[in-house]
DNA sequence: GCTGGAAATGCAAGCGCTTACATGTAACAA
DNA sequence: TTGTTACATGTAAGCGCTTGCATTTCCAGC
């Protein structure tokens, strides 16, 4: 690489400055321990050179990085982006970069992925969920390293966390399916393999059903990757059985999108013929016709919050909190009474 | 930071395993060069230790990170996701990290945002288009940084790029456009400053309109940000025309689909009073009512085919090639005859 | 059993930076 | 003037790793 060989070092800023390395080294790290004149001087010719601080350097010699590492699941939707871009705009702000992968919801790649941006020098981790194989949580705890959990919140798990409830949430919104009058709720889930919040979805709608004195196990649930193909392909099952559900409580919007859509096309009418609820509350939801009825979650809250969350324990502040957010049910269209055509 | 302290070294591996550094280094780097029975001890120990090597540390002493960078204009929309997925995606499978940014639209913050990456460590880099200040060009120049232009196909810029002809394809849909028979034609676009792919959209609907016959001033032009809400204003106001356009060409999908749901508030129907296209095909087009008539972009190929051609540029290959794709234009429902009403 | 040479391993010099400590300098009180 | 203090700057020792070169080990061929 030559541009590295190209790249000016602080060796050089000082040279040509004509003070020592460690001079323009405090000019960055402790600005008022060097005199105005002098640290003029030296941010002239930094500009000359165009001098950026080699990061491996820096990392090696403070221990400290001003990195953190984010791992979702996925950047194909739009679930994660929202939080995520606030998540980093926070960061910035506090000067500290962050690193981003994705694990394709599969718990090895999520491990390596953490190995990974730690080994990149990430001072800290932001997971989604808190789900995740032994080995991946000894990894974490042996090497102590600062972490938060979102999308869900939870206290036992010994790790801080900023999310919101997402079995009370789900609960919420199926209680308003049943005030309806539906009796025949069918789910359609991504996958629950390492995915606590999708296992406290399907919890929260089993509790209120339960609840209303529907067997719990009379409601179909269809497991699938989160895509609109999915979703749709998941509905058209379920409009196979017998009787036929006449709401169809979704996992996200993204499912309970393809399903409204697949519904259309076999000419089943939302909210008339079936109702349809989502989860997230994405641009989709308002966008998609009939309207989505779902959950709001407060992504970019959540995504600052946890940022903010991160630093501190970054910084070893002993304070720290883990941060419970408030999600709303949004009544849209897609939700209406039980057709009574069953 | 006291999980550094208490990570492991290659030192302390290289002494549990009763051998040197520059073995257990070289048990990583060059396997082929350590004698099997080494190798196993040598990871076992690894195992134990959970070591991971030091990032920094590496990439002082070979002046190589392994780790890539992208710059995009923002996370929240769905346009960039599916391409930087796929990017990252052969990143990994090339033994590669990728760090992400973005800027938010905004060429200082982009500027800053490369600097940073660029001091982390990055071989490279993926940006978004090819216009950028000066300031910019330079610093990309000076420091020789291999990096790649993606979501616009240019071959004059000097730099590698990999991406489609946005004004061809503005054109083509522009020119189905005008095949349905309209001649009230506006445009809602993204902000065109430092944005050429916003230019050259615009570009090529001009050159087919002027094609036509139509006085090209006579094409109104409403620029904003890209929002589903902003599509939804500029849409509002270009219904105060008079007189009324009979097609808009967005800019995107996410414009479009703005216009679309506010033109449905007002009460205009789609296609049958106003056609509406948009550009992207992002799945949000295909399920929105009435679907839209877009411009089909190949997102997760211009992430593949950019994610190789930057690890050529970056292993000094001498015959790199930028990389043009097609596009396709995919007409769907929003877009119909022009409206005889006027 | 030697020898020569290839293969395996060790040695040690940095990569660019931070920071504890040493040194230099100026301002001021006595 | 001298001693004291406070502050600006310099010196140099690493941080964890790679790698050119030196050294050791091993074994084929005699």
């Amino acid at each position: 690489m030559d541009r590295k060989s190209s790249a000016p070092t602080l060796q050089d800023v000082a040279r040509h400055a004509g003070v020592s390395t460690a001079t323009v080294s405090r000019c960055f790290n402790n600005p008022d321990r060097v005199v105005k004149a002098t640290r003029e001087k030296i941010l002239k010719i930094v500009d000359e050179l165009g001098y950026t601080p080699h990061f491996g350097g820096r990392a090696l010699a403070s221990n400290r990085s001003n990195t953190v590492g984010a791992i979702i699941p996925t950047m194909e939707n739009a679930i994660f982006a929202r939080g995520l871009q606030a998540f980093q705009e926070t960061l910035a702000d506090n000067g500290v970069t962050l690193l981003v992968a994705s694990s394709g919801y599969d718990p090895e790649r999520e491990l390596q992925q953490i190995r990974t941006l730690i080994s990149q020098g990430a001072d800290g981790l932001l997971l989604i969920g808190h789900a995740r194989p032994d080995k991946t949580n000894d990894f974490l705890k042996r090497r102590k390293i600062p972490c938060v959990l979102t999308w869900n919140y939870r206290v036992d798990s010994g790790c801080y966390s900023v999310g919101f409830d997402n079995r009370k949430a789900a609960a919420q919104l199926a209680q308003q399916v049943i005030d309806y009058g539906h009796r025949h709720i069918a789910m359609i889930t991504g996958s629950t393999v390492f995915n606590d919040r999708a296992v406290d979805r399907i919890n929260g709608v089993r509790d209120v059903i339960q609840n209303a004195g529907i067997p719990p196990e009379q409601m179909t649930i269809v497991s699938t990757h989160y895509s609109l193909q999915n979703g749709g392909d998941a509905f058209a099952e379920l409009m196979t059985q017998s009787p036929r559900p006449t709401a169809v409580i979704c996992g996200n919007d993204v499912l309970a999108t393809g399903a409204i859509a697949r519904a259309k096309a076999m000419g089943i009418h939302v909210p008339g013929d079936i109702s349809i609820t989502g989860f997230d509350d994405i641009d989709l939801a308002e966008v998609i016709q009939p309207n989505l009825t779902t959950v709001h979650v407060p992504h970019r809250r959540m995504g600052e919050s946890a940022a903010r969350l991160l630093l501190e324990i970054i910084n070893g502040q002993t304070d720290c909190k883990s941060v419970e957010l408030a999600t709303e049910i949004v009544l849209r269209e897609s939700l209406g009474p039980a057709s009574s055509s069953q």
